[in-house]
DNA sequence: CCGAAGGGTTGACATATATCAATTGATTTG
DNA sequence: CAAATCAATTGATATATGTCAACCCTTCGG
């Protein structure tokens, strides 16, 4: 592994506060490797080896049943993903792939749980991200069963404008049909979706947003830190 | 607090492996209280002052928006909520309130994170604590992106009658408005997805609940361990 | 015992969302 | 460059779900 690698992962919260010594040790057992886009890393239900971590490029977790597909979140650089099932050893919920070109850090699973038990930092930092990530998923179910598509979409744009740094104009982070099934619903609907935001002062061009009329989208989208505000 | 409440709730997982000393102190500053049914214990949006604990009754954890509401979970003796919420020391994302008389004891927040500190095993256990919390939270995710509502009823039943020990009758553990929330549809299409259900041999009588027919209901529900058993 | 209150059910209807089919437009590939 | 591919869009239609109003039934308190 590169050293400015080493580094940016050194930096992660999850790392940034242990013992040198751990995060050695930790690191020994990682292995780096770069795959090519599309590719299935993880399959729900099957036990979960490894801690992985993006380096570079980005990744779509996502889940099945019964034909049907949904993606319930996208991991982007730098960070972790299914710390939960590392730490329970239990298998993993969903299904992961690579969106683009990307490179993956894997740390063996046992590694993660024995350093844990070694390093009060990493079990502190540990229980942080958990509790993040916890609260995360609870923020997108309000959203799911609390909000209409509509304003699921409208507070998506809202929070991807934040993002991309507060302009008018800004570029969505990824396919329309991905987001789709992201925000639950099929691309059909996000197309009229989108139609249906103009009147509030949404234009699309292509992947391309602009929000003309700030006060009109955030009056209908009604945003709200305990969904919306991914920081806390 | 009575002894036999005490010992009770050393037993949780959640505490069962923590050094004595940390378990007296912890409990020193907690106490517990009665509550008469339907009182709001908590509102999202507060600071998490303390970690809950039901000890006995029950506990509806749901949430607001723009005028709807929605109920995420029931709490049920013996155990925690809004753990995440007290280890950020960061605003409820959920709101509480009785369903019955119940009786809950509270831990000053500071306490748990102090003691967090000092005490591995402590750490441990809420790490598996969340990660728990955090494979359920999905679990439900998965359930309201993947399945229609007819889908979510009947795998509900299968699960609670489960729960229930097997049986081919058994009882719903809530009323069904509140089911309906949970299942994330109104009342009036609860009753319509019990009718739904009856030709797969789903008899409603009340809150009882028979399936004549389990092999037809599970061939509809197609029950599925990655999102419907909890205990993984 | 009566009457009010509230949960549950039902029917009629409205709205939201999905599905299917066809088309467009951009991108890739031989 | 032309053909093939695929995401995105659009229209027509079907299905799922929500809303509103009325009614039934139980429960509970005077």
């Amino acid at each position: 592994m590169p050293d400015s690698e080493y580094r940016d992962i050194r930096k992660l919260d999850l790392f940034a506060q242990m013992a040198d010594d751990n995060f050695t040790s930790l690191m020994r057992g990682a292995y780096v490797q770069n795959f090519p886009a599309q590719i299935e890393l993880i399959t729900e239900g099957e036990p979960s080896d490894f801690l992985h971590i993006v380096v570079s490029g980005s990744v779509d977790l996502f889940s099945t049943w019964n034909g049907r597909d949904t993606s319930m979140a996208t991991v982007r650089p730098i960070s972790t993903f299914i710390l939960a099932a590392t730490i329970k050893d239990a298998p993993y919920l969903m299904s992961a792939r690579t969106l683009e070109k990307s490179r993956i850090a894997l740390i063996p699973s046992q590694d993660v749980r024995a350093i844990f038990d070694a390093d009060g930092n990493f079990a502190r930092a540990i229980v942080t991200e958990l509790a993040q990530c916890y609260r995360s998923v609870i923020k997108a179910q309000k959203d799911l069963k609390l909000r209409t598509s509509l304003e699921r979409l409208a507070n998506y744009l809202l929070r991807q404008q934040r993002h991309a740094g507060g302009g008018a104009a800004f570029e969505l982070d990824f396919e329309k049909r991905r987001l789709a099934s992201v925000l639950g619903m099929t691309p059909e609907n996000l197309s009229r979706a989108f139609k249906g935001l103009q009147p509030y002062g949404v234009t699309v061009t292509g992947t391309r947003i602009a929000i003309d009329n700030q006060a009109d989208l955030e009056r209908f989208a009604k945003p709200n830190p305990l969904i919306d505000d991914f920081s806390t």
